[in-house]
DNA sequence: ACTGTTTAGGTGTGCGTGCAACAAACTAAG
DNA sequence: CTTAGTTTGTTGCACGCACACCTAAACAGT
């Protein structure tokens, strides 16, 4: 009977999961379509950007920024290429380790940060937090806190 | 200072709102990974062929499936021409609306699924749920039934 | 120094997805 | 019945990603 109290309880459970990730998908699109028509940049792009702006600097290196977009090393490098292209990142070698690269944030890329924020902030707001109590952001995030710890590096 | 507060407030959530995400996608990739190992099974197509599994009869609309799954319909009919070669799904035509297709299940379908779902639900539960008291699985799921009430479809 | 191992980043390739355009079938208005 | 408009599913195309492999540089032990 506690086998099947735990099967019971395993659906429930179940159903949960897949909202969420469902909740998740459906918001993180709404958020890069916005982001798309009014600023022409996709959410992975934001990311990488602002994961700079807050870096020391502004300068990662190709790897540690792989890790903290969830991007393969190989993605990265095409995706910092397109930023490059486009003028917001630029490569800078490492003095310390001629192997190493910095992504580096470039002024216009900081420029037009700075001009897709709030449409990245609005966007958040509307389709995340105004569902949200605000006592219930704790709660998510010490629940969160708990996942990335519990699941740890893939 | 009401400015101040509430942008203070924005970072805050902002945090939550990354780690949630990052959270999600690791999870994802951890149970692809390993229903990929397992089962030679992708997540996406797990998830079709448990959504075919609860449908009456077996049987989806395309378009109804689409929707569920959270693909659009150019992906959906690929992947079901894969599972379709795989023989877990077939197409059959829907007699009441000639340009209608449904995707069906088949007994292939139903034991690859019974097969492969142990090990999601074991995935599931390990990186997801262990993580999570008991009691905050009623909230997260309270919390998310805001979120897709909120969003809507897109 | 010298050879084997590890790490950083980039490249070739294949896969899966969405968007736009399309054909077929339903629906509604005349 | 005819014609215009909508809905359903599929196809051409391009994009973005990951995997496997590769080169160069750092590090280790002898």
């Amino acid at each position: 009977m506690t086998l099947l109290r735990d099967e019971r309880l395993t659906a429930e459970e179940l159903v949960v999961w897949r909202m969420l990730q469902r909740a998740q998908v459906r918001i993180a699109r709404h958020l890069e379509a916005e982001l798309l028509v009014a600023h022409d940049l996709p959410l992975a792009s934001y990311d990488v950007l602002s994961q700079l702006a807050e870096a020391p600097e502004r300068r990662l290196r190709m790897n540690d920024l792989a890790g903290r977009v969830l991007l393969s090393r190989s993605g990265l490098t095409r995706l910092i290429d397109r930023l490059q292209r486009d003028g917001l990142v630029n490569r800078e070698a490492c003095e310390s380790d001629a192997r190493g690269l910095f992504a580096v944030l470039t002024d216009a890329g900081v420029a037009r940060l700075a001009e897709a924020t709030p449409t990245y902030l609005r966007g958040v707001r509307a389709h995340f937090l105004d569902a949200l109590g605000p006592d219930e952001i704790g709660q998510v995030r010490e629940l969160v806190a708990r996942l990335t710890g519990a699941t740890g590096a893939p």
